[in-house]
DNA sequence: AGCCTATGTTCGATTTTTGAACATAGGCTT
DNA sequence: AAGCCTATGTTCAAAAATCGAACATAGGCT
């Protein structure tokens, strides 16, 4: 099955990101900008955040297949940043939106994604616990989430956020704390 | 109904036109540039010669309604070529491929709609027959493939034909001799 | 308070897509 | 020339997707 119309929900989701925000795209203007029912919209997706949701989860793993080498903190930085640029407009207007939870979703899954995607390349052979290992996803995704959220604060100006760097200095060591703790307890 | 499958159909032909000659494109080429089950293209075309004449109607359609002050045959003989020129590989690809025919459909359809087009208007107060009037699109249309013919065989290097001008000239005067003819019968 | 619009849900009818099977035709190989 | 292989075109029924209509609800606006 090829859902060419699921295709063409999101295709007319994301340009009308680019116009407006979140909080003025009704269900009404999507199915009427790509010309279908509004059940057929219903049919696809439970509502506008499940459609986000989705867009989001599907942007991330495409971002994280054409970084296949992502296998330093660094990397992982520099997709999650450059995935931000990239979509600029839409992180923006998101941001802006009423709801500022769908902002955070937006960012937070991306960095999930590709932070998860490192630390399955750090963790490989420390032998560390799964609580652990969540620990560190969510300790090394709350810090890059924490860089972009500063970075949309002050106006997104500069190319790439001036920190990184530092930022990545500060995150590397994470893993390291955390499988050196894993070790004390065991 | 938004047919977002037939749609997609219709891109995977032409951009496979683009690509290789169309006594090369297959059914299964079609089905598999867009992921859909074969059953689905002879759901909505008998065939690849349907596919095309659907293509070549509708693009002229599209060409005509972005031409609306269509009210000379200079304009006619510029849309016509404009379309060859810009469909040049397309163009190119169904001159070459083994069935001659296919080409001809495509540039005779393209200027039978132009040229009826502006005959709609040369005859519009003219009180000409019914047959008269088909003669003339006939003569007409086939001036222009003649010159369409023409360019294809000389490489197409201009970007546009030299003697569009004289073409025109000589057309210019098929509608004038067809009014005068049958003023005279009547 | 009343109006208006968007939401989300239900229903059944209709259209579209799919997979599988089959017969056929043409190209290629040996 | 016979056999193999692939693409074609057709059929059938099951499954999936789309549609239109109706309804109750919630929130914004006057």
């Amino acid at each position: 099955m090829a859902n060419f119309t699921k295709k063409a929900i999101k295709e007319s989701f994301v340009k009308l990101l680019n116009e407006k925000p979140l909080a003025k795209i009704s269900v009404k203007d999507i199915v009427e900008d790509c010309g279908i029912n509004r059940n057929s919209f219903y049919y696809h997706f439970q509502d506008i955040p499940a459609l986000l949701e989705e867009i989001i989860t599907e942007q991330a793993e495409e971002l994280i297949e054409n970084y296949p080498e992502i296998e330093s903190l660094e990397k992982g930085v520099e997709v999650a940043t450059q995935f931000a640029i990239e979509n600029k407009m839409a992180v923006f207007h998101i941001y802006n939106s009423v709801n500022r939870d769908m902002y955070e979703q937006y960012t937070m899954r991306l960095c999930r994604h590709v932070v998860a995607r490192y630390l399955e390349v750090a963790f490989k052979d420390a032998n560390v616990s799964r609580e652990d290992s969540e620990l560190a996803v969510r300790l090394v995704s709350c810090a890059l989430f924490g860089l972009v959220y500063d970075w949309l604060n002050s106006g997104m100006n500069e190319e790439r956020p001036a920190d990184i760097k530092r930022v990545c200095e500060l995150c590397k060591g994470i893993p390291e704390m955390i499988i050196e703790r894993s070790r004390l307890n065991n």
